[in-house]
DNA sequence: GCGATCAGCGGCACG
DNA sequence: CGTGCCGTTGATCGC
């Protein structure tokens, strides 16, 4: 395919609002909130109606240079300046650009130096993804268990916003004291246990009062259970099932300090 | 372009180890760490020969659904079973398995109505992205420059690890005192302050002593602030520019409390 | 719009 | 391998 071509198939694709596929060798120029450079090779090229642009290698599944929604694409062939009489283009140039919420400006320019394919596609699709198993589920489900954790729990709010983050779920134990609870869809880390330390620590001084902080996940790194420990904070296994109109929890034990093992409380 | 014919250049495609792109309408159906439906539209199917596998919608940059490297991609046609007789199919299914880390395995099934495009592509491309202004590369920088934050400031290491993380700059203050130096590329969140107090703290009983704690980054949120503030941490707005071989730090300058305003110490 | 957090985060580097 | 953490993170939701 010429570039000539190409160039006229994806000006159609972008003057049509559809899905452009490119594939050819190119090279890719970035300068924005970051700068790179790759150098020759085969690549395919992304554009959607929303302005979506990704440059994607052979592996891996990130794309290797990309812009977001928003941006203008612009195509142009790049013609031989050695010959002065415009014949056929020696390079396609495809650049994206787009303005960041500080004002600057960031583009990426894609030029090829051959073009396999390029095509535009009208795709119909107003759908939206159903997810099941996110955190907020779990969240909601466990907010409607908390007797799992321990009986006399009382939920008070979910979601609540406090000055340094928002609190997954917020409760009341059996002998008045307020509890924060922090769940985790997925394994613990140290972030999670100083999410969790901050929302107690905030809540405590601001009520001045004690206030317990559970961290509710299907697993946890052994570094992160000893600075919870330390920090006077409590664990809880969270076992769980994803069903397909809802996930479902399985159970919650507390974890015993020291031991690999657990005591169920249930 | 008939789901036989599909089905047989997607074949081709995985026999081959390329990279195969199929247009279509289709359904998708997602089980692993999450469950997701989504219902009939149109999407673009990218099929890596590493076994990356996306779906992608007419807009955002995400992919919907999606596989990552060492999927193990089966297509397979559909035929209406109310025929005894396969004539053509109805249905085209492309299905990518992958075992997690965990050992549990996960799939996505996408089943195509109608394919408008089917076609695979072979990919030359060893090259690597070389990427300027990274975290890495301006606390290297900065490493090197510790005297724009004050005199007399030595480095000491760079990405020595303590037992809750990894501290960025390690440092010695004129007066003898540690100090542990936290560098964010982008506006700082509350994220990057509990990351610098985490080090701080578990440092200072480490050892025992009085140890500093710095974040530089070049913007701040407020409550951010706040909290770093009431943490005893300090901060240095750091201004920098992204050039092609190597970024370049352009200064650092201390915020005052309370004030809008900055007092530059250089 | 900014701000905080989640994500099926992905990817990397180091122990 | 796990653990930690950066990312041109992106995407969502609340203020």
């Amino acid at each position: 395919m010429t570039l000539a071509d190409a160039c006229t198939a994806i000006q159609d694709g972008l003057r049509a609002s559809q899905l452009i596929l490119v594939v050819g060798r190119c090279k890719v120029q970035y300068v924005g909130r970051a700068a790179s450079k790759l150098s020759e090779g085969d690549r395919l090229l992304v554009i959607k109606p929303d302005g979506t642009f990704l440059v994607h290698q052979n592996a891996k599944m990130a794309a290797i240079n990309y812009q977001g929604p928003g941006a203008r694409v612009v195509v142009e062939p790049i013609f031989d300046p050695n010959h002065s009489s415009p014949h056929a283009p020696v390079q396609l140039s495809v650049r994206a650009e787009r303005a960041l919420a500080s004002g600057a400006k960031e583009f990426i320019d894609v030029r090829f130096y051959e073009v396999q394919f390029a095509q535009s596609f009208s795709l119909k699709d107003d759908t939206h993804l159903k997810l099941f198993g996110t955190e907020k589920e779990l969240s909601t489900l466990l907010m409607h268990d908390l007797h799992l954790i321990e009986p006399g729990l009382q939920p008070l709010q979910r979601e609540s916003d406090v000055r340094k983050g928002t609190i997954d779920i917020l409760a009341r134990d059996s002998q008045g004291r307020l509890v924060v609870i922090e769940v985790k869809r997925r394994g613990a880390g140290l972030d999670a246990v100083t999410q969790l330390s901050r929302y107690v620590h905030d809540l405590s001084r601001r009520r001045d009062c004690i206030v317990r902080g559970i961290l509710c996940s299907p697993e946890i790194t052994e570094s992160s259970m000893r600075m919870l420990e330390e920090a006077g904070l409590e664990y809880y296994k969270l076992s769980y099932e994803i069903a397909n109109p809802s996930a479902h929890i399985r159970g919650l034990q507390k974890k015993q300090k020291g031991l690999g093992e657990f005591a169920g409380e249930q």
